[in-house]
DNA sequence: GCCAACGTTGGC
DNA sequence: GCCAACGTTGGC
């Protein structure tokens, strides 16, 4: 099975690409995801694949930096957790609804790719991230964006 | 701060 | 099952 690519959105206020390289092992849980379609994305990650990290709500709206998947979809304990703030009463430990993935910093781009350097590629066009209204926090991204991108970068 | 786009909720 | 109301996201 191929390797596949993905995008994921974080707002830097909350957690950026510098928090990230600044953990200590470079790994942290994704959790948090509460839209059925960008659960349904994130169960079909498979170890191995790359996630470009997209900075939404920023000074600097854009991509930031990749990633990779080291743990494949289980569980968000934060659901039925009442005291966080993705406490969902659906949720329970015998019946989870929402799923996380654990995921690896891989690098910082030396700059953030713009929203709008992005909208000027004709051939991302296509890319979800850039359709009007588009909300969905994960989205699929195919290998030749990919390469586009990781030579911008 | 504004507002368009979208998902979810709940009354019927 | 429909759909209006509401809340949230996120670019600008």
């Amino acid at each position: 099975m191929a390797r596949k690519y993905w995008l994921i959105k974080t707002e830097p206020s909350v957690f950026s690409i510098d928090d990230f390289k600044k953990l200590p092992n470079e790994i942290t849980a994704w959790e948090g995801v509460r839209n059925y379609q960008a659960r349904n994305f994130m169960r079909e990650m498979k170890k191995g694949d790359l996630l470009l990290i997209y900075h939404s709500n920023a000074d600097n709206t854009g991509i930031a930096g990749i990633g990779e998947l080291v743990k494949e979809a289980y569980p968000d304990h934060f659901s039925w957790d009442k005291k966080s703030q993705y406490f969902d009463p659906g949720s329970t430990i015998e019946k989870p609804r929402w799923d996380m993935v654990d995921i690896k910093f891989v690098k910082k781009l030396k700059r953030v790719i713009e929203l709008s350097h992005l909208k000027e590629i004709v051939s991302l066009k296509d890319m979800l991230i850039l359709r009007k209204g588009n909300r969905l926090s994960v989205t699929p991204v195919s290998e030749v964006e990919f390469d586009i991108i990781s030579k911008l970068a």
